[in-house]
DNA sequence: ACAAACATACCAACCGGTTGGTATGTTTGT
DNA sequence: ACAAACATACCAACCGGTTGGTATGTTTGT
C-alpha cells in the first residue's frame, strides 16, 4: 500500500532486488509466464516484501519498465558512439554498437519493454504506455544526432523524398531492432538480428549518400 | 490420443473452429494469457473436444502457427502486388500492400507468429520453430522477386555494399514489419508502423537507385 | 445383407496444482 | 515510540488436463 514513493531505491533493498530480478526473469519467460513467486525467488525475498513494495503484479510491470529505462539510459550514455565529432558518424557508430552487443544468450541482449509491450498491450495500457515511454525515450536520444547530420549536410527529407523526419527515422531504428529481436527469438540465435542492423546502417548511409559534409559537391 | 492425422480438417469441425478462434484470441491476449477455456468459448466447443484434437495447449500453439501459415499464404497469394511485370515494382507494391492492410484494431493486422515467437521462444522450441517456419516461409515468397530485380538490374551486393543477399533483405523486411507491430502495440495505433514501412520502401528504392532496368545509364 | 467390432468426435463433471493477493505477525532504523 | 520494511501462513479462484461416457459413423467377418 506504500508505493511509488521510493523512486530512488537504496541498493540492496528488496525493491531493488526485485526490480533487477524482473529484468532478466521477464526477458527470459515473458511477463505472463513469470509468476510473482518466480520474481521473489530470483530476488531472494518473500512475497510479503513483494507486495509491500508493489501494489500488484501489473504495478511491478510498470516499475520494471521504468527501471529498464534508467538502466539502459545509463548503459547507452556510457557507450563509445557519442564520442565521434561528426553527427552521422555517431549514428553509424550507434548501429555498430547495437550490433556488437548482440552477444550471449537471447535474454541478455533482448529488450524488456519490447517483450512486455507485445504481451501486455491489450491487458494493461499502463504497462504498454511505460514501454512506449522507454522505447520512445531511447529513440529521442539519437534523434538529435540524426537531426544534426541532416542539417549539417543539407538533407531536407520533405523535399527530396516522400517525407520523413529525424524523429520518424529514430523510431524506425527501434522498430528494426525490435523486429530483429523477434526473428532472433524465432530462430534461436542473433544471426538474423545482425544482418538486419546491417541493413539499417546501409539505409542510413544511402540516405546521406549524396549529401557530403561541407560544401563538397558530388 | 488420436491426433496429428486430420491435417486437412473438414470445415465446420471443432478442430477448424478452435484453430480459427486461436488466430484472433491469441493475437488479442497473447498465448500465455489465452486459456484453453477462452479458446473453447470463442470456438463454441467444449474442453473435451479441444483435448480430443490437440494433445496439449502447446500442441495447439504449433497447430495455430501452421494454420496461420496456410491462411496468410492464401491471403498474400491473392494480393495484387504479384501482377506487376517488373520484379522491383512487385516488391514496392508489396510494401504498399502491407501498408494498406494496417487498418482496424491491432489484433486484426498484427502477426500471430511474431507474437507467439516472442512469448514462447524459451518455453516451447516447438512453437518457436513453427513461428520461424511461418515467417521465413513468407519471406521466401518475396525473395525471388528481390533476386529477379537484382539480376535484371545488375545489382551485385557482395561487390558494391557490405555484403547482403536477396534472402537477407527479404528477412529484413519481416523484421521491420514485426518491429513496426511492436511499436504500434506500445503506442496503441498503426501510425508508427506505416512510417516504418515507408522507410523500408525507401531503403529498397535507394538500393536500386543507381541500377535502372535495362541499359539506361545514370 | 447384416450385425458385431471398432473408430471418431465430442461432452459434462471433475481434479490436483498453481497463482495473485491478503492477513497477521516480527524486525529494524531513527 | 513508531512507522517502514520485511516474513510467514494462508486462501479463493483459476487453469491445464483427465475421466467416463455418448452419439454417430465405418469396417469387417460371415
Amino acid at each position: 500500500m506504500s508505493n511509488a514513493t521510493n523512486v530512488t531505491g537504496r541498493p540492496g533493498t528488496a525493491r531493488e532486488k526485485i526490480l533487477n530480478a524482473a529484468l532478466t526473469v521477464i526477458r527470459t519467460k515473458g511477463f505472463n509466464a513469470t509468476t510473482v513467486d518466480d520474481l521473489c525467488a530470483a530476488a531472494g525475498v518473500t512475497k510479503g516484501a513483494f507486495f509491500h513494495h508493489f501494489d500488484s503484479k501489473d504495478a511491478l510491470g510498470v516499475a520494471a519498465a521504468e527501471h529498464w529505462s534508467r538502466v539502459t539510459s545509463a548503459f547507452f550514455a556510457e557507450a563509445p558512439y557519442h564520442r565521434h565529432d561528426d553527427p552521422l558518424d555517431r549514428v553509424l557508430a550507434y548501429f555498430a554498437f547495437r550490433r556488437d552487443i548482440l552477444q550471449g544468450e537471447l535474454p541478455e541482449f533482448t529488450c524488456l519493454v519490447g517483450t512486455m509491450a507485445q504481451e501486455m498491450h491489450q491487458s494493461s495500457r499502463a504497462i504498454a504506455t511505460a514501454c512506449d515511454a522507454s522505447m520512445s525515450g531511447h529513440a529521442a536520444t539519437i534523434e538529435p544526432y540524426v537531426a544534426q547530420a541532416m542539417e549539417q549536410r543539407g538533407l531536407d527529407p520533405s523535399g527530396i523524398h516522400t517525407g520523413w523526419s529525424a524523429g520518424s527515422l529514430a523510431l524506425h531504428m527501434q522498430a528494426v531492432l525490435q523486429g530483429a529481436f523477434i526473428l532472433a527469438k524465432a530462430k534461436g540465435g542473433p544471426g538474423v538480428a545482425e544482418e538486419s542492423v546491417d541493413h539499417l546502417s546501409r539505409y542510413v548511409r544511402l540516405l546521406f549518400a549524396n549529401h557530403p559534409k561541407k560544401g563538397k559537391a558530388t
